[in-house]
DNA sequence: ATACGCCGCTTGCATCGCTG
DNA sequence: CAGCGATGCAAGCGGCGTAT
C-alpha cells in the first residue's frame, strides 16, 4: 500500500475531530509519509515492509506483531478504534474536570492542573470544617484511632474506637471486652461510609490491678481487634496492587 | 517576533479480560 | 494457555493564545 492509500484512509477517520486538530487532521504531522511507503512522524519514522509485511520502524525495529499485508485495514480500523477510545477517554476527563469546576467556586478560568490543586484545597478545606463541626459529636474519622480516658472523676473509663468497619467487629470486640472482666456500662455506635465508630464506658469489675494496667491491658485487647485480619474477603486488604487500575465500566 | 504554557491528538506499550 | 480486542497511560507533537 502505498503512502497515498494511507493517507486517504486516514483522511476519512479523522473527519470527526474538532477545529484545533485540522492542522493533522489526516493522521500524521505534516512531515509524514513518502510514495515508498514510508510513514514518519517527528519523533520517528514508520516503514511498511511489504516482502515481511511488517510495520517497522526507520531504524529496523519491528513495531509491534507482524501485520498481514490482508490485514491493513484490520490494522487501521483498530487504529480508528483506538483513537475514537482515546477520544472518549479525554471527554470523560473533561466532563468530570467540568463538573469539578461548577462544584468548587472561581475555578472558570483556571488551567486543569490549577483546577486540580484547587479540588485539593477545597476537599482539605471541607475535611477540617467537617470535623471542626463533629466536635462532641459521634462521627467516625477516616483514620484508625483508639483513646482509652478516664472520666467521672475517675470512677469510669471512656474508651472510643474508630476504625474500618467489617462484619465480625462487634463480636471480636464483644469477646475481647468479656475476657477482661470489666462492666460495660453503656456503648454509642455509629457508621459512615466505610468507617466505624464505637464509644463505650466501662468500670472495673475487680480491685487486683491498678487503673494503668487495666488501661494497658484493654488498649492491648482492643488494638488486636482492631488490627486483626478480616475474616471476609469482602474485607481484606489486596497484598500486592497490581500495576494497572482496575476497570471500571458504568 | 519569539518564548512559553496549555491543550487535544496520535500512537506505542503494557495490561486486562474474554474466547477457543 | 495463546491470541486478540479493548483499554489505560504516557510521550511527543503541533496549534493556539498570551506575555514579553
Amino acid at each position: 500500500m502505498d503512502f497515498y492509500t494511507w493517507n486517504q484512509k486516514f483522511s476519512n477517520l479523522g473527519s470527526n475531530r474538532n477545529d484545533r486538530s485540522l492542522g493533522n487532521s489526516d493522521g500524521f504531522s505534516r512531515d509524514c509519509g513518502n510514495a515508498d511507503g514510508v510513514f514518519t512522524k517527528s519523533s520517528q519514522s514508520l516503514v511498511l515492509n511489504e516482502q515481511k509485511g511488517e510495520l517497522v520502524k526507520a531504524d529496523g525495529k519491528v513495531i509491534g506483531k507482524k501485520i498481514g499485508l490482508k490485514s491493513d485495514e484490520k490494522a487501521m480500523a483498530a487504529l480508528k478504534s483506538h483513537s475514537d477510545a482515546e477520544r472518549r477517554r479525554r471527554e470523560r476527563i473533561n466532563a468530570h474536570l467540568h463538573t469539578f469546576r461548577g462544584l468548587v467556586p472561581c475555578t472558570d478560568k483556571m488551567d486543569k492542573a490549577t483546577l486540580l490543586a484547587e479540588v485539593i484545597r477545597h476537599v482539605k478545606q471541607l475535611k477540617t470544617d467537617a470535623k471542626e463541626a463533629s466536635i462532641g459529636l459521634l462521627i467516625p474519622e477516616d483514620v484508625d484511632e483508639l483513646i482509652i480516658e478516664k472520666v467521672n472523676g475517675g470512677l469510669t473509663f471512656r474508651a472510643s474506637i474508630c476504625c474500618k468497619r467489617r462484619p465480625e467487629l462487634l463480636t471480636d470486640l464483644r469477646r475481647a471486652l468479656d475476657a477482661l472482666k470489666v462492666n460495660i456500662e453503656r456503648a454509642e455506635l455509629s457508621a459512615l461510609g466505610d468507617h466505624m465508630k464505637i464509644v463505650f464506658y466501662f468500670t472495673r469489675t475487680t480491685t487486683a490491678t491498678t487503673d494503668e494496667d487495666l488501661v494497658s491491658f484493654v488498649r492491648e485487647a482492643l488494638n488486636s481487634v482492631i488490627e486483626k485480619a478480616p475474616f471476609s474477603p469482602e474485607y481484606s486488604p489486596r497484598t500486592t496492587l497490581p500495576n494497572k487500575r482496575r476497570r471500571y465500566s458504568l
